[in-house]
DNA sequence: CCTTGACCTTCCAATGGCTGGAAGCTCCAT
DNA sequence: ATGGAGCTTCCAGCCATTGGAAGGTCAAGG
């Protein structure tokens, strides 16, 4: 284990915890580690960066596929912005659609949580919606 | 077939379509149909008020184990709507927390596309942001 | 009466992005 | 040598659907 780390240390030292780094690993996301003669996982420090980049990319709410592309042109010295910026703002438009959406739920059921009395009483114009 | 519809008619009357009817059955969202003698389901205008119950509180977002109990307060006559608007409280906040996390990463990813380019240069914040 | 085609049935598998557990091997410290 | 922490693989489940295969049933038209 000269020069790189087991599993549990680069999970440890990427946020991404084993089981999802072999997940990862196994739908080809990430590249097959190394490995040691008795099997062990190898990592060395640029798959850590490779790891961290990945998680950053959940954290934005971007999915594996797209995380995929990125990692690519990230890695890619001759690739152009624009192809960033392209994913970027498609994604973008989608976490927009997906907010929008969550908000006509919320809204519509404000106002209808606002029109209940919730108190002892049946009578529900919560129900009565849902039963409309 | 008397006074009652095939799962076709039933998801054509809900909305609700078939393959997702014996689905919630299945799983025991909405009680198992009666069945013609050729082993048919057979659905009447009240199994499809429940059907439409369902699709509604899926369209504002409640999970099927919430529209269960809900489901359960509807037809019970002698429910409190404060357990109602409880539920649908909660609902509220959890939508409130979701909408914050995608406005949080909309908000991040809108900073870091209007910083970058879009060109054809290498250069871009947004993979710099994702490997930092 | 027979065929056609639309409908119904069950069962199994996949989606996305994980998470958990079981069974067994390896490594290191005591 | 022994214990336990960590590694391995594989299988299964989560949520709410959707799709498909293989086969049974029904009504209409020739």
């Amino acid at each position: 284990m000269k020069d790189g780390m087991t599993i549990g240390d680069a999970a440890k030292a990427s946020g991404v915890n084993a089981k999802l780094i072999r997940y990862y690993e196994s739908i080809g996301l990430i590249p097959e580690a190394g490995r040691t003669a008795s099997g062990y996982r190898v990592y060395s420090d640029r798959d850590v960066n490779v790891l961290r980049f990945v998680k950053r990319g959940r954290t934005l709410g971007f999915g594996i596929e797209r995380i995929q592309k990125l990692v690519g042109l990230w890695q890619d010295r001759s690739r152009c912005s624009s192809e960033v910026k392209r994913i970027a703002l498609q994604h973008i438009d989608e976490l927009e659609a997906k907010i929008a959406e969550l908000q006509a739920m919320r809204d519509t059921l404000h106002e209808l949580a606002d029109a209940c009395h919730g108190d002892e009483r049946p009578d529900c114009p919560i129900l009565k919606d849902l039963a409309s």
